[in-house]
RNA sequence: GCGGAUGGCUGGAUGGCCGCUUGGGUGCAAACCCGAGAGGAAAGUCCGGACUCUAUGAAGCGGCGGUGCCGGGUAACGCCCGGCCGGGGAAACCCGAGGGAAAGCGCCACAGAAAUCAAACUACCCCGCUUGCGGGGGAAAGGUGAAACGGUGGGGUAAGAGCCCACCGCGGCCUUGGUAACAAGGACGGCACGGCAAGCCCCACCGAGAGCAAUGCCGAAUAGGGGGUUCGCAUGGGCGCGCUUCGGCCUGAACCCCGGGUAGGCAGCUAGACCCUGUUGGCAACAGCAGGGCCAGAGGAAUGGUCAUCGCGUCUUCGGACGUACAAAAUCCGGCUUACAGGCCAUCCGCAUUU
């Protein structure tokens, strides 16, 4: 699905570079964040990884969707560009966590990863 | 009303703001408008099909795997319905891998004298010698065990034994009822035939394999081959368990054509053994007919995020606080199994009560 002012990762290889990039923790997820090189096409994009630690389908579904909202209200003002960032969620946490203070956290690691 | 049994349904509601996938419409376009958008289990992936591909189709014998009371339903099933038999319950009702043990092999722990083919530990009876042994009778009593060579009563006897009799059980036979599993009755036999087939086995029936990441089409790169038509189908080699018989096909030759098929894209992909209502047949599962309906199609994967009000449950200092199941489509159907807060309905059984 599209996110405006996004691009959505799909690519296997995409995830794991950016695994090997800058980091930044909140309670409600992690940030991780890849600058790509000059040759590559512009624009910000963004993944979302819940694995089966976050708990059972209905909870992986909840908390990407989470994730992916909060993005969307938040990348396209305060994301760089040319930059990769991938969000992961947290058991129990990334559902449950306000919207708000969320929103928060996100805004303030990006602020972070780019310190 | 209380306790219980069975079958089925439901599984939050409304509104504001901001979004996503998809069908249709308007528009040059940007965009806007109108619809549609998770489940009863979508789950486990345990059975059965549809569909697709593979150089194999029929018959016989064999092998391997599965199923297993009887009848019916179904596209099919290991599923469902009705019945039979055995077991449990006071009853409604529930549970059962429930074919064959006189085709054969094997096993039956511990205990016990003895575990299937013969026998005899204690005890019993008779005889002999004699105070404990020898010979014989018999298998009724005791004890062991999941199971002990029919059971109970009577006659009989030295003591006993289907040795004889009655009833019950068992066995094959006959009659009747039933499509059948089976049941009821009759005369006869005279006890002979223990259990395990979820150890091997026998019998009957069924069965190719791989799977939508199947498969087809469009197509960057790399390597060199790929495709079509016709002829032949003679020999050899081979082809979806093995052998035999019959058949088919591939490998062959000639001619013609040119891209190749990985990343990616498109198709497959949602109208169907479909759903609702009525009616007919049937005890039922289900089937027929008539009318109406269109009901998710994603592809790092939409079906949502957030705020408010209400409902329900628990707690409460009466302000409120907390909670609100299990679990999310992935080619599609029919089942099975497992998970599930709370709520609702129907039928039946027992007890209590009542005008």
């Amino acid at each position: 699905m599209k996110l405006p002012g996004l691009i959505t990762l799909t690519k296997r290889a995409d995830f794991l570079s950016a695994a090997r990039g800058k980091r930044v923790s909140t309670p409600g997820f992690t940030l991780q964040m890849r600058r790509r090189g000059l040759d590559e096409p512009a624009g910000i994009r963004i993944g979302f990884t819940c694995s089966k630690k976050v708990g059972n389908a209905v909870a992986r579904n909840r908390a990407k969707r989470r994730l992916r909202e909060v993005a969307r209200l938040v990348l396209p003002d305060h994301g760089h560009d040319t930059c990769d960032y991938v969000l992961i969620g947290r058991r129990d946490e990334t559902a449950q966590r306000n919207f708000e203070t969320l929103k928060a956290d996100l805004i303030d690691a990006v602020h972070r990863i780019h310190a």
